[in-house]
DNA sequence: TCTAATAAATGAATGGCATTCATTTAGTGG
DNA sequence: CCACTAAATGAATGCCATTCATTTATTAGA
């Protein structure tokens, strides 16, 4: 047991024992705070950009703000607290706003697509965000408001937005994926002679000389939602 | 610069310079073999099952072998080798019986289910899937092979099999991590005033008492895509 | 003005992780 | 029987997130 430093009790206690002597809280101020979670989100978003979420390393983003790592942690919990501070950032940057002004199908169309790309760029934060509870993300709450608010207009029965929007949403989630996809990650190799049909199929594809085959994909299953949810409608 | 064990050139040489002295090679099999793919692929599998992913470790995985975590690579690649190992075994338990025998519609549908279902007890495993080339998994090759037929047989034109098949997925990984989250995901806390027509829609899901929303919306979600992908059909 | 309280920052540790590598072990074809 | 080899070992390596006792700088209130 190597230099055990916590022996004796801690000279900071907290909480602890809280009944001794009544609550005596008066003092002041402390010092200028170099940090704040704006500048750490900020700070994540400059690091992914430059280097991916490899390079988002709590070290690394106390150093691009010259600070030391364990100082982060007095403004933030964990580094999964990081990856939702740059998640709710990012989900403002959704375009909604076209659920203002434009007909229910092309609110949606507009919002998916713009959804699907700003994830595409943020794939490790679609595990964070497939489980997060809205409450702890203030613009991701803002942005089913409004898409919410859109199909309540729009003639949705309101027991079924719900549903309707997490089925959009996991297929832009998994869409997203497919962006960051390389190009030959359907090649089929040496087994191509055993897979007629998918090498056909993959083949036949390749023929029309999409640029994009996500996209193509993308729009694909995007219309088809569209259509069955509109027709859900009153 | 401490204590620098690889001064002098490694005695194993195995490919560098390969031009010297032709190539010879006559020697015996080695020893009893006490790993292989297969063993590491089913010892991972235990693993997974017992203690979820944070408990698959290189080291856990090892001693789980009997075996020095070093041991493992003589087998595999990396700690992403052993994960392909176990998605490709997965995707061997996905159901596509249904193509041989029933209708378009209904093959999908089962498909599209069991292939969630799988997933959904192994959502760590999706950022893999989604980037990996066919050609490392043979299984989920042919897997593709079965349902890309099973288009074809139904009458979709080639070029579109397999977008169609991609946008089936992506739904199907999105509404995975879906059936992960939490009961409380939508529970907007104290900013319910802020937004009243998410918060309704909410409500009015809860209140039909369903007791699996993800469900719901998967149905809503892949009925949509068969209507829209089934009128593609010739 | 002094002092007590405090939040924020530090630096040194901790334990866990995947991976590497020189070395040893144990079978086998020639 | 021996040269060769694949597989296994054990000890590093470097990276990681996180913890904690301590120091620093600020300010409210007496």
């Amino acid at each position: 047991m190597p230099a055990s430093p916590a022996d004796s009790r801690s000279t900071t206690e907290r909480e602890t024992i809280p009944k001794t002597g009544a609550v005596r809280r008066r003092a002041g101020r402390p010092a200028a705070a170099v940090l704040d979670q704006a500048g750490i989100t900020a700070a994540a978003l400059r690091l992914i950009g430059k280097n991916g979420y490899d390079g988002l390393t709590m070290a690394a983003l106390a150093r691009s703000l010259n600070v030391a790592p364990s100082a982060l942690y007095n403004h933030v919990e964990s580094k999964r607290d990081v990856l939702l501070l740059v998640e709710d950032h990012l989900t403002a940057l959704v375009d909604v706003t076209a659920f203002a002004a434009e007909p229910w199908e092309s609110a949606v169309r507009k919002w998916a697509w713009s959804y699907r790309d700003v994830f595409a760029e943020h794939t490790p934060l679609i595990p964070v965000i497939a489980v997060l509870p809205v409450t702890d993300a203030p613009q991701t709450l803002a942005m089913y408001e409004t898409v919410s608010a859109g199909f309540g207009r729009a003639g949705f029965p309101e027991e079924r937005i719900v549903s309707a929007i997490v089925a959009l949403e996991s297929f832009i989630f998994g869409s997203a994926y497919d962006v960051t996809a390389p190009a030959d990650i359907f090649d089929s190799g040496n087994m191509a002679e055993s897979t007629p049909s998918f090498t056909g199929a993959v083949r036949s594809l390749a023929a029309q000389g999409h640029e994009k085959p996500a996209d193509v994909a993308f729009s694909l299953g995007l219309e088809a939602l569209i259509a069955g949810f509109g027709a859900l409608r009153v």
